[in-house]
RNA sequence: UGACCUGUGGUGUAAUUGGCAACACGUCUGAUUCUGGAUCAGAAGAGUCCAGGUUCGAGCCCUGGCAGGUCAACCA
């Protein structure tokens, strides 16, 4: 990440995390050190929420002069894998952000915690339970009713022990035995009543392989692995807020000095007409509604890269939204708003035609050809100018002209004259139809006094319309993407399953619109400004001959708005 | 019938030790414009979940309610 000065994004938000660092840093805790850091679970691709944990994670290292680590909390072998793992890391550092040499993985300290598992045991404060996995949950009790204590919770420390390395052997089968931590089974906390903290499992891990045929569960790895990389705040989502107790009970049983990390919790993001949640996500990949984890349309970080985001609007977005612990829903007009903004700042201007309606210019000489200059962005002259081809049969938007104009539609109509950007003022004259009375070109006259775009006689026109020559435009698939879902909260009802609300038009794709030929070197992922209707970039679906647009997101469309009224 | 957490315009966030509820998105006007974009100017919209209390003064403190969320995986 680059370092403060040289930043152009204004300075971040302040939140309640960062006031209780301060509040920390106050009172010297841990010498005034700052270490947080990012612990996703391998067990699928990364969205738009863990973006939000990355940026507050890395924010908090960047803001008071700390580290962030990346660390891996790859406890269950049967989930993860190294696809994902690869993923994540592409998306973090595609984000901004930098952990140099501090990656990590849970699976570090699996010599460690089984360490730390046998001085619970010879402690008095752990037992292996030879009692199956139903059994154990009825004897849990309820939120309302306390557990009851294991038959074996009272094993010697020298059977626990044997029985826990014969665990650890592989003599059981999964689901015979495990180890639990012997807390209080009357705990008021579900998750203080004896919890378990290592299982069976003979599964391949991805990393450690056969070596291992018992695995630690997520309460025990996550704060010790925090405890020995030294990190003070460990920032997590709401749902983790009950673990605190034990987070901190596992911390009392290996704190040796000062130091001690502090788990603080925040509001996971969740957006309008979609979900967020892993399951639900793989469940869309897996049954095939949706082209894998990167179709454009997840809220995955790979989506929304591959849509057209790009890491500064995503950034930017994540502190518009601020943190909280208000389990709230932010409007996708955000995000959205947040990709307009720097892309308007930063998008090549070219002109498109998704949908082509043929212009004649009747007066304009056949063969005749000649260019004019563009700005590439009005909003960044340094970024200058380029030349768009003109000729006697163009392509202009179907929607830029009616037969019969309602009062309020200022673009092209018969005997209308309109501006064709950056070229001439153009009248439209006749309106050529097929048998069945469809339009099928428009013959229009072009005023030659108006080369540029302006009329010495300063006339003025209501529209200026985008358009590409028929003989220079380049053909191109364009993608037109809409919300995935129709409800709000898709995920949020009882009794309806979430993919009820899938949207079925979220895929428009337009395979014949035309291009202006700057186009032609671009690369993938390549973000341009189609004028007049949205950002779109370049997919990798593309090939020499035919490029495919994504279209990331319309421009702000006061027209449309002004027809639903 | 439990524990923990959270309630501020439509949405998201602010509000120094209690001191006129602010900002962003969205919405609506108007100006401007070779993108019905952008930009600029302005407006509407909450009296802070409710009821008490303390105080000269409460969104902030106290009491009691109410509403919502989380917790009963050998998931994280």
């Amino acid at each position: 990440m680059t370092n403060g000065t040289e930043n152009k994004e204004p300075a971040k938000k302040s939140n309640f995390i960062h006031l209780q660092i301060e509040q920390d840093l106050k009172d010297n805790k841990n010498n005034g050190r700052v270490h947080t850091r990012f612990p996703p679970e391998p067990n699928g691709y990364l969205h738009i929420g863990h973006a939000k944990s990355i940026c507050l994670n890395f924010g908090i290292a960047e803001k008071f002069g700390g580290k962030c680590n990346l660390r891996f909390d790859d406890t269950n072998p049967t989930k993860e894998e190294m696809e994902y793992v690869d993923s994540i890391m592409k998306d973090v550092r595609w984000l901004g952000f930098d952990w140099e040499d501090r990656l990590f993985y849970a699976s570090d300290y699996f010599g460690k915690l089984y360490d730390f598992a046998v001085q619970l045991i010879n402690e008095g404060k752990a037992y292996v339970d030879d009692q199956g996995a139903e059994t154990i949950s009825q004897q849990k009790g309820t939120p309302t009713r306390p557990g009851m204590e294991s038959p074996f919770r009272d094993r010697s420390s020298e059977e626990n022990l044997d029985l826990f390395q014969r665990m650890a052997a592989g003599e059981f089968d999964e689901g015979a035995r495990v180890l639990r931590a012997k807390i209080d089974m009357a705990s008021p906390n579900m998750h203080m009543r004896d919890p378990i903290i290592y299982r069976i499992m003979k599964a391949h891990h991805h990393r450690t392989g056969g070596k291992w045929q018992v695995y630690p569960m997520y309460d025990f790895a996550h704060g010790q692995s925090d405890y020995w990389e030294g990190i003070t705040h460990s920032v997590c989502t709401l749902e983790f807020e009950v673990h605190r107790p034990l987070y901190n009970w596992f911390i009392d049983q290996l704190i040796e000095g000062d130091y001690r990390p502090r788990q603080v919790e925040f509001a996971r993001l969740n957006l309008t007409y979609t979900v967020m949640s892993k399951r639900r996500l793989l469940e869309l990949v897996k049954e095939g509604y949706v082209n894998g984890w990167d179709d454009p349309r997840m809220p995955t970080i790979s989506g929304l890269r591959r849509r057209g985001y790009t890491p500064e609007s995503i950034r930017s977005f994540s502190d518009r939204i601020g943190v909280t612990k208000v389990d709230g829903m932010i409007d996708v007009s955000l995000l959205e708003y947040s990709v307009r903004d720097h892309l308007n700042k930063t998008a090549q201007r070219v002109m498109g035609v998704l949908n082509p309606m043929k212009v004649i210019i009747t007066n304009y000489p056949e063969g005749q050809e000649e260019e004019h200059d563009a700005i590439n962005n009005p909003e960044d002259p340094e970024m200058g100018s380029r030349k768009v081809s003109f000729s006697r049969e163009l392509y202009i938007e179907q929607e830029d002209f009616m037969e019969d104009p309602p009062r309020k539609f200022f673009r092209l109509a018969l005997g209308r004259e309109v501006r064709l950007r950056y070229a001439y003022f153009i009248t439209c004259n006749d309106v050529i139809k097929d048998k069945d009375g469809n339009i099928t070109e428009l013959h229009c006259t072009y005023d030659p006094a108006s080369r540029g775009g302006n009329s010495p006689d300063g006339r003025k026109v209501k529209a200026t319309l985008h358009w590409v020559s028929v003989k220079h435009a380049v053909k191109a698939e364009v993608r037109l993407y809409d919300r995935l879902f129709n409800d709000e909260d898709p995920g949020g009802h009882k009794d309806v399953d979430f993919k009820e609300f899938l949207n079925p038009d979220s895929l428009n794709v337009l395979p014949e619109c035309f291009i202006e030929p700057f186009v032609s070197d671009a690369k993938p992922l390549d973000n341009f400004q189609f004028e007049r209707l949205g950002y779109f970039n370049l997919d990798f679906d593309s090939t020499p001959g035919k490029p495919v647009f994504n279209r990331t997101v319309p421009l702000r469309d006061s027209w449309t708005k002004e027809q639903n009224k």
